[in-house]
DNA sequence: GTACCAATAAACAACATGTTGAAAATTCAG
DNA sequence: CTGAATTTTCAACATGTTGTTTATTGGTAC
């Protein structure tokens, strides 16, 4: 019995890691279920014993990769004492997205590019603003102290957030998340305390 | 003559028009030739007389709007006297931006949703990008006292004003474009004058 | 009237999709 | 070890989409 299971799990994998593979060079628009199975090397009826067509394809993928970053932050954020001064809890959070965003950036790169679905880094950002919410919630008396509506808040920062990861992607990762922190600290200050 | 490029032209209108009302209902990439050429109600081969396929279509459309926003843009901007002081010409930016994107909410909203095409938000912060460079330059030693790379720090802002933006519009447009650039100005005072 | 042009209608091969019934591989009871 | 039951894989099928082509229609220009 068990060992139907493992090969199932790894023709399964084997669909994804190959659709992986053609979606760095192909659009996800022009990705036949052909192509992937022929990488694969099975047959193309097989492809749908294990998903319903493509879209439920990517679907899954997006829906692991958000279980799992979701995962790595939480672990990161436990590891750190909540003693610290609030700045220092921002930094330490900036940096915990940097660290994670860094580890899956493969994937990363290519969903959120033309080759990837559209609509994903609204998909991806609402995730983000979940964690960034929670944090911030800490801080008691905030939403006192902000007088937009958070979810307007939240967008602006997220997003901002997104700006700086696609823009280290576009310059091929040329800084290690600890600089990415850094640059993003830097930035903050800068909008605290000059004109522009 | 005239008349046969008068009439080329308004099935050409005809054709985009169509796939814009389909594409309000169906994501881009399920949009068949076939349901276009049916809405429009003309030959499935007219289509192909005015585009080479689907793809065309949507970049057609899409470089047309580019030009029209960044026309729109301009022509705002240059009604302004430039002899302001800098937070107030900021504000004039902000709120040119909002008035621009209010006018061709109904189609940026669909392009920028996942029935539009992957990498869209790319693309249109980079045009955006664009207009603030110009815009931040203007402020003579704003090079010097920026410490981090410019392309970082327009990523950062730029993708925090498309974030209210979309968050805009997933409320329904429920602002005025006034009320936007007060919003965006209230989120700039907090995060100047408060921890968070 | 003749040359011209946009749009149409119909047909085509090539390819993609999703389904199905048969076949191969694997498990396990006796 | 063997045969029945179960699971996975596959080849073939009907259907639909794509882009191209060829012949034809209804106008316009000169």
């Amino acid at each position: 019995m068990s060992i139907y299971i493992e090969k199932n799990r790894k023709t399964k994998e084997l669909i994804q890691k190959s659709f992986l593979q053609i979606l760095e060079n192909k659009r996800f628009e022009s990705i036949t279920i052909g192509d992937i199975t022929k990488i694969a090397q099975i047959n193309r009826g097989t492809f749908y014993l294990h998903f319903i067509d493509k879209f439920d394809l990517l679907d899954q993928i997006e829906q692991q990769l958000f279980t799992e970053i979701g995962n790595h932050i939480d672990e990161l954020q436990s590891r750190y004492s909540f003693t610290h001064a609030f700045e220092k809890e921002q930094e330490h959070l900036a940096n915990t997205l940097f660290s994670v965003i860094e580890l899956h950036s493969p994937i990363l790169q290519i969903f959120l590019s033309d080759h990837g679905r559209a609509g994903f880094h609204i998909r991806f950002r609402d995730a983000f603003s979940e964690k960034v919410r929670i944090n911030l919630e800490k801080n008691e008396g905030f939403n006192a102290k902000l007088k937009v509506p958070l979810e307007y808040f939240l967008s602006f920062i997220t997003s901002a957030f997104l700006g700086l990861i696609e823009q280290w992607f576009q310059n091929g990762l040329d800084k290690t998340s600890q600089e990415m922190t850094s640059l993003y600290i830097d930035i903050i200050s800068f909008i605290k305390r000059d004109k522009w």
